[in-house]
DNA sequence: TCCACTTTCGCAACGCTGTTGCCAAAGTGC
DNA sequence: GCACTTTGGCAACAGCGTTGCGAAAGTGGA
């Protein structure tokens, strides 16, 4: 690491505890506890943002008996990004400032069998209508969120499910093609999973997302992880139950499989149960600090899974004489965690 | 981060890059590639290392046109660390030198139920004995490698099976008191992991551990992962059979009870099986490259835990149209591990 | 109303980092 | 023997965060 990579990292530190703060925005005095800098070096990290136009001083504190501490916060409409989520069946699309708000939104059905070139035209067309002309501007860049698996060093497609013409598709690179700003491509879970990180979860977390199929996202100390293969996060295929009833995927007893059977059942506690078990596998391997619930299936009776999946977790812990770990219901869209591929970096959240 | 940092960041970044080459040594300018730096800064922190006598000059290269690239080598002998696995039944001490081969050791049996100040002499002991006397030379810290639930960022004690007057022990401060050098307590598969991680397996791995019980350790772009409460790892209580036959847990269907059941009955290939499905388990969730099996229950059949876990990877790899992640035993023992918590550090291996 | 005191924060000087420019050293190859 | 290539140290340098110090802007007691 040499100097200029020292001074980004200094920023992005002080950066990511600017957007943490908010509106109400945050001292240089409490910049300087937080960062482990002097003062002196918050000052003059804080006056290059100034200039920049990334911050702005936002009234005085309360004085405690001397000079009041000057607050200072982000100033949200100085860069913007772009988030993608392309699921298989709509386009959502979403325009969102510095501070991860959410500034304009755009929405289209897709078919992805209609061939990469029609889907790229499309997507290219949505993102570009959001992030305005070229790559003059305040545009950071488009992050695109999608199911299936991929490669996210590249952007290169594995396969589509049921679209083999999909097949090492160099998304990234054909849209960097097309839009000449910075593309970042992901898998949806840990786009969403970012999101949720961002928006202030707990340092380390798993997010389980059930929908037409159940995957994760995993969050460890603050950074999602991926694996060297973009392939972590394979939670649905978990075996549960030896010698099971089969899965779609040539396996059985998958968790997968037990759940959404039971959902179709109407079986919902046991469906809960089913995922509550993985979840239980799941905290006790990685130790993360709760758990978090999305996805269309669990939206529409997320009291039911919520309170499922926290009794299993409960014996568990009761079991090993520890404390549980939470579960609660995500809130936040993949689009808007898409956007956060581009802005992360930003504030100092690289791959981990 | 400051310049000390930076400073610090940067020679632990040289340091194993020159514990990795081993006694072969490397070249400046491959250092100088191989961090990033320029090779003027290398030589520098090179320099430094060399009047600290850290390093040390050792030979030169064949020339390729001009002037012979001088290699550079660690100097073993200029530090050393004593590594503890605290066993139920023995303990087992080594000093290791800065390459982290072993130059001394020591083994005797204990019994933890003889109390935890008991337990802290022999310890202490045997930890001087290796260590030399008092802070003054070259010795840079003992690790401490046990089983069961505990603390490892405060050296505290949660619980050990069947002895419930070490509930809450500071072990590491007791310890630290009686040596007067650094003391870093970590679980046992954690260190038999790192130490695995530092003898340069790939970037990412679990260490499955089968013995009396069944742990593992998580190395996670090269840091072990230990989770908020150091409870990462707790792979044995993974259930993997719904309602299945219970287990000392309390809970039914574990891989730990499965596996040992199996065992019990002579059935290694069903043992492996098992254990291979909670592995693919773990593979599918974190994507690693590596699948490493350790312990005396795999020691006493490794060719048939090996290809049974290699099978059911293999199977469920073929499945998803991926290439199998390796299955190997795993060569390094817990206490070589735990020198390398106090070794770690040197060498920019900070907890992750 | 004044003045001592506290607290914030910027300017200037500084020590230290890695970097750049340059040159001596030490080889190869015609 | 000489031109050339490559390594690597010395010296000067730009830029990082730090330190010393003083101006600014409050509080609170006399």
């Amino acid at each position: 690491m040499n100097l200029l990579a020292l001074r980004s990292h200094n920023t992005a530190l002080v950066l990511d505890l600017l957007r943490t703060a908010g509106p109400d925005g945050i001292s240089r005095l409490e910049l300087a506890e937080r960062t482990a800098l002097t003062p002196q070096a918050v000052s003059k990290i804080t006056a290059r943002l100034r200039d920049a136009g990334l911050a702005t001083e936002a009234g005085r504190r309360a004085s405690t008996g001397g000079k009041p501490r000057t607050v200072l916060r982000l100033v949200p409409e100085a860069g913007h990004a772009v988030g993608v989520h392309l699921d298989r069946d709509e386009l959502r699309a979403v325009r969102v400032d510095l501070t991860g708000a959410v500034v304009a939104e755009r929405r289209v059905p897709v078919d992805l069998g209609v061939g990469a070139d029609a889907v790229v035209r499309t997507v290219a067309r949505e993102a570009r209508g959001l992030m305005g002309d070229g790559p003059s501007g305040d545009g950071l860049g488009v992050g695109i969120a999608l199911p299936g698996p991929l490669d996210h060093t590249h952007g290169v497609l594995h396969r589509v499910t049921g679209f083999p013409e999909w097949d090492g598709f160099p998304l990234r690179d054909a849209l960097e093609r097309r839009l000449g700003v910075p593309v970042v491509v992901d898998k949806d879970t840990n786009a969403a999973a970012l999101g949720l990180a961002v928006a202030g979860e707990a340092g380390s977390f798993a997010y389980l997302h059930l929908g037409t199929g159940l995957g994760a996202g995993l969050v460890i100390g603050g950074t999602v992880h991926r694996g060297a293969r973009t392939g972590a996060g394979e939670f649905g295929h978990q075996v549960v139950q030896l010698d099971g009833p089969p899965c779609g995927c040539g396996d059985r007893g998958c968790v997968e499989a037990l759940c959404l059977d039971a959902v179709a059942r109407g079986d919902l506690a046991g469906a809960a149960r089913v995922l509550g078990v993985g979840a239980g596998n799941l905290v006790a391997l990685l130790d993360v600090d709760l758990v978090l619930l999305g996805g269309r299936t669990v939206a529409a009776a997320a009291e039911e899974f919520v309170r499922g999946v926290a009794a299993v977790l409960d014996d568990r812990a009761r079991r090993a004489g520890e404390e549980a770990v939470p579960v609660r219901v995500a809130r936040g869209g993949v689009a808007e965690g898409a956007a956060q591929l581009v802005l992360g970096p930003v504030f100092g959240r690289t791959d981990g």
